[in-house]
RNA sequence: GGGCGCGUAGCUCAGCGGUAGAGCACUGCCUUGACAUGGCAGGAGUCACUGGUUCGAUCCCAGUCGUGCCCACCA
């Protein structure tokens, strides 16, 4: 074996021969087991999001593999709509074509052509990270079967009345030019200004000042809106105003809508621009004018003078010609919330347009109890309620979109506009009872890809149709996802689960963190301070680093800026820590429901653990070689507690990724085998190696081994490709069955051998005792000791015989004696193991007055715990209502704290006499 | 305006009713036949603040301050 571990050697060549052996396919027998990817967006790159929640299901899925279970974890791809249909058309754009100039069916061949050629990306990258994902039934959202799925779902519910079409005020995207859903939208604080404007009484008596932070929707005004409560323009509801700029007068309304102390308390009211202006101009009856065209330009329904400019443009200028007319009585600056695309960025705009809905109200309601009868569980629980302040105040949800690439709505019109929904235009036709003779033109939009992704727990199975994947595996058993698409997937997948397969999608929900920089930002690429998951893994020079943060940004401005801060963070560029690190790191943050800062520390210290594991298994291998083991049950304490040490730890993880605690699994493997297994063990396995009788020696090699392969097993889920390549190599001196450890069983816990643990413990306590001698009085750590034991009981003595060579050898002891318990013990420093006094010789080797401080600091802790549980005790409220147990212990306590201070004031003052 | 988090060692984070923990960083010693990506031994925290409940509070409750995120129609 190598030195150290080199992981780029080995991972890919794993990877392949477990994708060609078809190991992730999942088992024909056993419980089923089933997690489903999110479908990444197929114009996708594998984020660091991707990566750690990647790692968190790849974990879950070996373990439930290993323990038998059918354990399907179902992969596929996203088409992503609006993204996917950004990316081509910018490729279009390079060569100066626009999708127009295309045409619908030659654009949508060239996303597939995209999607064929460079569609993959994500999926090579998961394989990096070692996901185990079943290949054999990669699904893409428009796929056929997939796609079928989504026009029954459409059909149904447009049958049933749950889905409608209705001309309203959505969140329109003039860049984009397609309706959003709500989700869609971000709504940020920006600065803006309030206008005061005057809008004169038509009876010539004055005017009205109106506050608006959109001067420019005032010329589809078609009121004003007062506060009925309000005594300062009560006598004004019903009078006419003139509209400025437009020549049109509008009446006064009374609405409890407005609010009495913001700005003037006169709302200008604005129905086809505002959607609480909509709600109002319903209420009261009033006209809806629509000033806009769908790229926000002004329309012909405007004066002439501001037809054809931007809203923006057209805002500048009406508050210029306001100030002209002397109607703008004054502006303020003011914070508000501005809506933008998701995608796109742009401004949003309330427009009126005919869009396809779902009604959400009959599907919330069941979604909704399936939380709250727990018939799915989120994780970390108080998920629960962000979902249910959502679903409770669910709106329909727009499902259309004015794009090309997705599926396209299932409904024809003919020339009256009748609607006829079906499959495909003949059904629709027959469903309506339309002949041939009657024309109709298919709906040119498609939907929302949410609503493909709704459906993926179960169209990936095979639905509509019965399959036996489908019977199997769903309902799936657990979610795990960000909880920044709780409402656009998580909720929807609940609701459609429930409407069409009349069960959840999955029993739990695992919400985990988000990733960020090290600085706790979010990591993005207009901040330059992303990470790539691969470079982690392979490494990356700090040029490449800084090229790769540098190019291709939205606004190249920030390069320098962003060049700095790169080669300030990263000076050295990235080491290749390998895959395995990377995935014990994401596992070791996994902390439930906590953002997650990555730092580079964490990563470099778990690829050292990769390396300490290498050097373990290189160790064992070198011991056991050359040598035919017999497997035998371990008799020695070391065996015997390295195992009860390995079953604890085994118990424990198992129990935590039960729990989805995936950081104390992975802090509990650490522990264990750098602590215990390395630390401990391994030494105490040396002596024996050494120079026990050929029994001894068999036994340690064995329990060495045995122990290395079942913590290898407990640690695969987390780290596949170093354990499996350890593995390979422990077949054959353990004459291991099964080609590989990722089929092998996940080790069970067992029985504590508390009679073990006892006695390593009092072996830890001597050593680490004298070396504590040793380090404080600045003795050389190889430099054989001579010991003397004093006092202590008939346990310490048989403890000493029984561990005196592994104590030599662990110790550095060159001789080891009893002395009475009257002995004259100021030649020695002293280490106190209960009332066991561990003695080294001081004969030459240091200052008394060294060893009298040493002893000072000892003695002066155990007095601060003295009189900490003197004190408990001396409380008789403690006494009389602390549990016994509780009690009991402080007495143990305060007992051996005394004994330690006795031991500590008695060698100090013969010390203290020697000196004088 | 509502809701959800978080504030524990220099840093990143566990712990969440019985004497404060890990990794990294730091200090000292050590190239010991697995590993210097290492070993051994250390130093380091009034667990944000103020009250309350309790025999006992980092942990539970209330409030304050700081900080992050989500939702929401104040023009």
């Amino acid at each position: 074996m190598e030195k150290s571990y080199q992981p780029a050697a080995i991972e890919g060549r794993w990877y392949r021969s477990w994708e060609e052996a078809g190991y992730f396919s999942p088992a024909e027998q056993g419980q089923p087991y089933c997690i489903m990817l999110p479908p990444p967006n197929v114009t996708g790159n594998l984020h660091m999001g991707h990566a750690f929640q990647d790692t968190i299901m790849d974990v879950l899925t070996r373990f439930h593999r290993m323990q038998g279970n059918s354990a399907l974890w179902q992969t596929g791809m996203d088409h992503a709509g609006i993204a996917t249909q950004m990316v081509v058309e910018r490729q279009l754009a390079d060569d100066g074509i626009t999708r127009h100039d295309l045409g619908r069916d030659k654009f949508v061949e060239a996303v597939w052509d995209w999607k064929h050629s460079s569609g993959g990306m994500i999926a090579r990258q998961m394989r990096r990270l070692g996901a185990s994902v079943d290949w054999d039934h990669d699904r893409f959202t428009m796929d056929e079967d997939l796609s079928r799925a989504v026009m029954k779902v459409f059909v149904e519910l447009f049958h049933e009345g749950l889905i409608y079409r209705g001309k309203r005020l959505v969140n329109w995207d003039p860049v984009l030019h397609t309706a959003l859903s709500d989700l869609e939208v971000i709504s940020e604080d920006e600065n803006g200004y309030l206008w005061h404007i005057r809008y004169p009484r038509v009876d010539g008596k004055g005017y009205i000042v109106v506050a608006t932070t959109r001067p420019e929707t005032m010329l589809g005004d078609t009121a004003v809106a007062v506060n009925p409560q309000d005594p300062r323009y009560a006598d004004l509801v019903g009078l006419e105003l003139e509209l400025p700029l437009t020549g049109r007068s509008i009446p006064v309304i009374s609405d409890s809508y407005v609010d009495i102390n913001f700005g003037s308390g006169c709302v200008k009211v604005t129905p086809a621009h505002d959607f609480n202006d909509y709600e109002m101009g319903k209420r009261h009856q009033l006209q809806v004018i629509n000033v806009l065209n769908d790229d926000a330009t002004i329309n012909n329904q405007a004066p002439e003078a501001y037809q054809g400019l931007d809203r923006f443009d057209a805002r500048k200028q009406i508050v210029a010609d306001l100030e002209a007319a002397c109607l703008l009585e004054k502006t303020e600056n003011h914070r508000l919330m501005i809506p933008r695309g998701d995608r796109s960025g742009a401004v949003i705009e309330p427009y009126l347009t005919d869009q396809w809905y779902v009604k959400i109200a009959p599907l919330a309601k069941p979604a909704i109890e399936a939380v709250e009868n727990g018939k799915i569980r989120f994780i970390p629980e108080n998920w629960n309620k962000t979902y249910f302040d959502w679903m409770h105040r669910i709106e329909d949800w727009c499902i259309s979109r004015q794009l090309w690439w997705g599926h396209r709505i299932p409904a024809w019109y003919d020339a009256e506009g009748n609607i006829y929904v079906g499959y495909d235009e003949t059904d629709a036709r027959k469903r309506g009872g339309i002949d041939e003779a009657i024309s109709l033109q298919q709906d040119e939009d498609v939907l929302d890809t949410w609503f493909s992704s709704a459906l993926w727990p179960f169209s990936t199975l095979g639905w509509p149709d019965k399959t036996p994947r489908l019977e199997k595996y769903y309902p799936t058993n657990v979610l795990v996802t960000g909880f920044d698409i709780i409402f656009f997937w998580v909720a929807r997948m609940i609701m459609m689960g429930l409407k069409f397969m009349d069960d959840v999608p999955f029993r739990e929900v695992y919400i985990h963190g988000l990733i960020r920089d090290s600085h706790g930002q979010k990591m993005s690429k207009s901040k330059g301070n992303v990470l790539d998951p691969i470079d982690l893994i392979d490494g990356i020079e700090l040029e490449p680093l800084v090229k790769k943060r540098t190019s291709g940004l939205m606004q190249p401005h920030l390069a320098p800026a962003i060049e700095k801060a790169t080669r300030k963070d990263f000076p050295d560029g990235l080491q290749a820590f390998g895959c395995d690190a990377l995935r014990f790191t994401f596992a070791a943050l996994a902390t439930n429901g906590r953002d997650i800062r990555f730092d580079l520390g964490r990563i470099e210290g778990n690829r050292n653990f990769c390396n300490k594991l290498w050097n373990a298994a290189r160790f064992v291998l070198m011991s056991t070689s050359d040598y035919a083991i017999q497997p035998v049950s371990a008799s020695s304490a070391a065996d015997r507690w390295i195992i009860s040490r390995l079953y604890k730890m085994t118990g424990d993880v198992r129990g935590h990724f039960n729990e989805y605690r995936l950081d104390l699994a992975a802090r509990r493997l650490h522990q264990f085998f750098w602590n215990e297994y390395c630390d401990w063990y391994l030494e105490l396995s040396k002596p024996v190696l050494l120079c026990g009788s050929s029994d001894e020696k068999n036994a340690a090699r064995y329990t060495l081994l045995h122990v290395l392969e079942s913590s290898l097993r407990v640690l695969h889920p987390i780290m596949p490709f170093i354990t499996e390549e350890i593995w390979q190599r422990l077949r054959k001196p353990l004459a291991l069955k099964g080609e590989s450890i990722m089929l092998q069983a996940f080790p069970e816990a067992g029985d504590a051998d508390q009679q073990a643990e006892d006695d390593i413990a009092w072996l830890q306590q001597v050593v680490q005792g004298i070396r504590n001698i040793r380090a404080e009085l600045n003795v050389a750590p190889a430099k054989p000791l001579a010991i003397a034991f004093q006092s202590g009981q008939q346990s310490d003595r048989d403890r000493q015989q029984r561990f005196a060579a592994l104590l030599e050898s662990v110790g550095k002891i060159s001789s080891s004696q009893w002395l009475d318990d009257n002995a004259d013990t100021t030649g020695y420093s002293v280490a106190l193991v209960a009332d066991l006094k561990v003695l080294v010789s001081l004969q030459g080797l240091v200052d008394v007055e060294d060893e009298l401080a040493r002893l000072g600091k000892l003695l002066e802790r155990e007095l601060a715990d003295l009189k900490r549980s003197a004190g408990k005790l001396k409380n008789s409220r403690f006494v009389k209502n602390a549990p016994p147990a509780v009690v009991e212990q402080e007495h143990r306590r305060l007992a051996t704290h005394k004994t330690k201070v006795t031991g500590f004031k008695t060698q100090m003052e013969k010390l203290e006499k020697l000196q004088e």
